[in-house]
DNA sequence: GACTGGTCTTGATCCAGATCAACTCGCTAA
DNA sequence: TTAGCGAGTTGATCTGGATCAAGACCAGTC
């Protein structure tokens, strides 16, 4: 294999018409020229290690962020110094659009394994989206399923009891993770319990005993970080409530919990 | 009077420019010429009257809509017909825009007393935001906002126990009317206790214990509909936990709780 | 006035899930 | 190999808030 070709491949990995996760991302839908332009101005960053943080609460709002491989958790910090779990990144889904207003980040975002993104600098975005047709509606789009999700996992929690929260939320797992081209019905979670537990407003140990009460039941197989669904009708009666996590629209990227 | 005057004084209520909500409202920022553009495709339509829907869950999405008087909530029904409310939507708040990715309304608004809205052609907005420099930063922060404040929304009910759920509402109403001008410790709640509790998913009984309770504690008066906010430094005690909400940012219409 | 239906309050009881405490399981490190 | 530590599980107990039930308070309406 030349030097040549080591490059031109590492060059086809680094454009967006030849990611994976094109229908997904924000560039979906664009025409090729278009898609080039808005190439141009997204940078590609060296991995961000498990553990490490992309962006910090309070920082300036300078980019967007889009995941391309591993995930991420964002969350709060409250005065008293406790954690809050806004939500979990895939790959494909937009990071740090509800920092636009307040023009800082308000909530900090830590890898939860070594992951790679893509930094979309937020005003030559902006910019772009008046030019690209398309892209503005798009972006809005973006932001208004934001919200559309957001409302759902309100609703969520304020409604649904421990169970309810749990199946919910991996039912929202695997619909992502089919999303993007992974198994729907076997994946592992890079995420902690303590994460889920923060995440949906219950103790770690309410997660870990709905676990095995699931395992029980033959709903899941649950073994340490990977999670098999067996029975995703159950689980879906158990959940039911959210319309909108069970009805994915057609245009559906950033899908948090 | 003459009937001109009466025309005329009809005719400067019913434009942006002479809106007393002019500096929370959508067109905040614009310059002259430009709110002179905005304000020629919104329409002003008939008030709404008390427990009439503004739109249902599933219209088609057409328009967003400006409270210009009055108050609604919106919810959601769930497939077993119970109500979940997702807001309570105040004088200068945009109602809708979570329809944009579905195209349709995901959910519903009923007005809880006469109310009076502006109607704005959402296809008409997006094309207009090409063109007015600053509509579009406008309109992507106002989302982002919404975003804020659902996710604050979502830790709250996540993390504070039922009191502090109950002051944080309190609280979050009253800044919100402070912004709109009215008093920021004496007002009238238009919602139901059963829609308080529904939104902070709680019991009605429960709401109803801790507003005595908090009368007694001489954090409130509470009669009937109408708070009084005696003592707002206590009540913020109690709540605590959820920053943007304490902290409202400079440019903040779309309040929601 | 008295009658009716909705909203709100108050009290008594119950239970889902928190909390506390002990233990297990992997993993890393020396 | 053992020691040590964080993450996860499991059990026992406790409690905040739900639920059930009964009144109280209004706003209409006849």
């Amino acid at each position: 294999m030349s030097k040549d070709r080591v490059v031109k491949l590492a060059d086809i990995r680094a454009n967006c018409q030849n990611c994976s996760l094109l229908q997904l991302c924000l560039p979906m839908g664009l025409a090729e020229g278009d898609l080039e332009k808005l190439d141009s101005i997204i940078q590609r960053r060296k991995p961000v290690q498990k553990g490490d943080f992309l962006y910090h609460m309070g920082d300036p709002f300078k980019a967007v962020y889009a995941v391309r491989s591993g995930s991420f958790k964002t969350f709060t910090v409250s005065p008293d110094g406790e954690e809050q779990i806004v939500g979990f990144y895939l790959p494909g889904e937009l990071m740090g659009i509800d920092a636009i207003s307040a023009n800082h980040h308000i909530c900090s975002a830590k890898a939860l394994e070594t992951t790679s993104v893509c930094e979309i600098p937020y005003e030559r975005l902006e910019q772009l989206s008046l030019e690209i047709p398309g892209l503005q509606h798009h972006l809005l789009s973006l932001m208004s399923q934001e919200i559309q999700h957001d409302q759902c996992k309100l609703m969520m929690v304020a409604k649904l009891p421990a169970e309810g929260r749990v199946a919910n939320f991996m039912i929202n797992l695997s619909e992502r993770f089919k999303q993007r081209g992974y198994a729907a019905t076997d994946f592992n979670l890079s995420m902690s319990r303590n994460d889920i537990a923060n995440l949906l407003g219950l103790a770690v140990e309410t997660i870990s005993r709905i676990l095995t009460h699931f395992q029980e039941d033959g709903i899941l197989k649950v073994e340490r970080k990977h999670i098999e669904i067996l029975n995703l009708e159950q689980l879906r009666r158990i959940s039911s409530q959210c319309p909108s996590v069970s009805q994915p629209s057609k245009d559906s990227s950033s899908h948090t919990a």
